[in-house]
DNA sequence: TTGTAAGCGTTATCAC
DNA sequence: GTGATAACGCTTACAA
């Protein structure tokens, strides 16, 4: 069942066939009730790939995530398929790792299947040099790229995320300020939102002229139970801390999985701040404070920007949201501490 | 750039091109090494819309599932696509949500753009009539579908599952032969694999001749503290229950934090069980007994099928795979009992 | 082993 | 408004 079977039964031909089926204005509306009736009624649908040749386009954006079963990325990839689907695209989704040479070669794979654009789904895909960043320029050479999360300044690539710099720099000062002498910062890795946070906490210290020693930043990669056992061994060696600050909130809780295990006292002892306000962060107790870096409102101005850029429309390259800080048992910055 | 440009550049026809592309034997080894070479020299990549019209195929599959920011639900997509595109295959994500007429509506949305093959992630998509399963069914009549999680018998669908009713009756079982007198079941809804676990709940009494209330059964579906709210009213109401059973872990979690507030001990006064072994269920304390339905292995499973049945080779249509216990600290079913 | 030519099912540019 | 007809870029008999 094609387009000629139904411009025969129709008693019409091919091209005004191919009107109704675009909403083209120049059929007389007779015509197209007629047309319209013979498609239901033989149950066409349209070739997609017909239709993609002809258009050179499939209304499709390629969505690459390192994975998407982590909370956040899962979140992420959720919230811009929606997104994307009501503004009638659909989403490939591909996951590619945290390697530099899959994170290029996924990238290449959706452009050769001829996606409209593609949203870089966490802000691990911008690494720290030029160099390494030419993969994402010279896709954006063929289609815009989203990046959530990221910072990139480059032609045809746009960028939504949330302040993490300001907030973690907001959360440390009042740590700082309610009495807290040591903190610690733990992070997963020198991402571009992993070194934003850093900033943040390295700038709460600069701003109060306090110095900063090099072991109150720890980059770690671990589950639950790792973090504890690292936290353990650091405290063995003679680091104090009384507030641990991470990069997001599994990590947090390995350090409440720390302070439960020591018979230290959260908050008392110990303050603890997670980052993304997942549902982890609600299992525990006391249930972690964390910041919120506004997940949803970034991607639904992500496909806002998207589909303005598809139409041509100009677009700022850059989308900053404040983050808010949900305040739960592990600390008591914005109450009185007792 | 297209295969006429190469054609001419290599001096061949469009034919030992196509050829070439689709890694035909007969081309000699000259003219074929001629050709890539002309092929990585103009960078010219085949247009996949066009490749799909002759094909007839984009190597896509469609996944649908109702939420894939859903812990469980995300693991199940980022596993599939994993295996999906190990063997050449792109994923095409729709989230879906749960209503019956959604589902329906974007299934023939991925038919539409013309999928080879569509997987259905979670138990939810069956339901319990057949009238409103035959959307499935008149999709099976284009596609081969997949049912992770779900069991429905019919042509060209294919399940891959957890054997939830017996792993759900072993867990009830041990709790009865332990000691508990009174336990409860919660659990979201009459999904497929929500039935099954009822079943096994109830086959674990109905073993031990053991009577059942009907309050000993709670369709919920709500959040931890909603949960915690629920099992307060219950507990007012004068019912008893000195073990809770859950389809997720995070009902279970919500037991959980009913119990802290209650005072409860646990397991002492209250064993819990949950579903899934997701993360959760190390976040809080004490740490959640899981059981885990290995969907891992499903997913892998579930791939291979398909490829099986892709490629015309006879396959199972039903996989059942038996889930492991994970024993932490909100049971003592294994261990013996303090 | 290679080439010719007829599809695949659309869209879009012309005329009328 | 409508209809021929030429793209779109590839695959694949069928010939040679």
């Amino acid at each position: 069942m094609n387009i000629y079977d139904i411009s025969k039964k129709a008693g019409v031909s091919i091209a005004t066939v191919s009107r109704v089926l675009n909403g083209n204005e120049k059929v007389s509306e007779k015509t197209r009730q007629k047309i319209l009736a013979v498609m239901e009624e033989a149950g066409y649908k349209p070739n997609a790939f017909a239709r993609g040749l002809g258009l050179n386009t499939m209304k499709t954006v390629g969505i690459l995530c390192a994975n998407s079963s982590d909370a956040y990325l899962a979140s992420a990839v959720y919230f811009m398929e929606r997104e994307l689907r009501k503004n009638d695209y659909n989403s490939i989704l591909c996951c590619c790792g945290y390697e530099l040479e899959d994170k290029q070669k996924y990238l290449e794979l959706l452009l050769s299947k001829r996606v409209d654009a593609v949203v870089l789904v966490g802000s691990n895909f911008v690494e720290s040099t030029p160099e390494k960043n030419k993969y994402i320029l010279d896709a954006a050479g063929k289609v815009p790229i989203i990046i959530l999360n990221g910072y990139l300044a480059a032609d045809n690539v746009y960028c939504s995320l949330c302040d993490d710099k300001e907030a973690t720099c907001r959360v440390t000062g009042r740590l700082l300020e309610t009495g807290r002498k040591n903190l610690l910062y733990l992070c997963r890795a020198f991402s571009y939102s992993g070194q934003k946070k850093i900033e943040g906490f390295r700038q709460a210290f600069a701003d109060k002229n306090m110095k900063l020693e090099e072991d109150q930043i720890q980059i770690f990669n671990g589950s639950i139970p790792e973090v504890k056992e690292m936290l353990s061994e650091l405290s063995n060696r003679g680091v104090a801390f009384d507030g641990v600050l991470a990069s997001d909130d599994e990590l947090a809780i390995g350090a409440l999985k720390y302070a439960k295990e020591k018979g230290l006292c959260v908050p008392g002892d110990l303050a603890l701040v997670g980052y993304n306000n997942s549902k982890m962060g609600i299992c525990c107790d006391p249930e972690l404070t964390s910041i919120d870096n506004k997940l949803e409102f970034s991607c639904i101005n992500a496909a806002t920007v998207l589909m303005k850029v598809l139409e041509g429309s100009p677009v700022p390259s850059k989308t900053l949201f404040s983050a808010d800080v949900v305040e739960r048992g592990t600390t008591d910055i914005f109450a009185v501490r007792t």
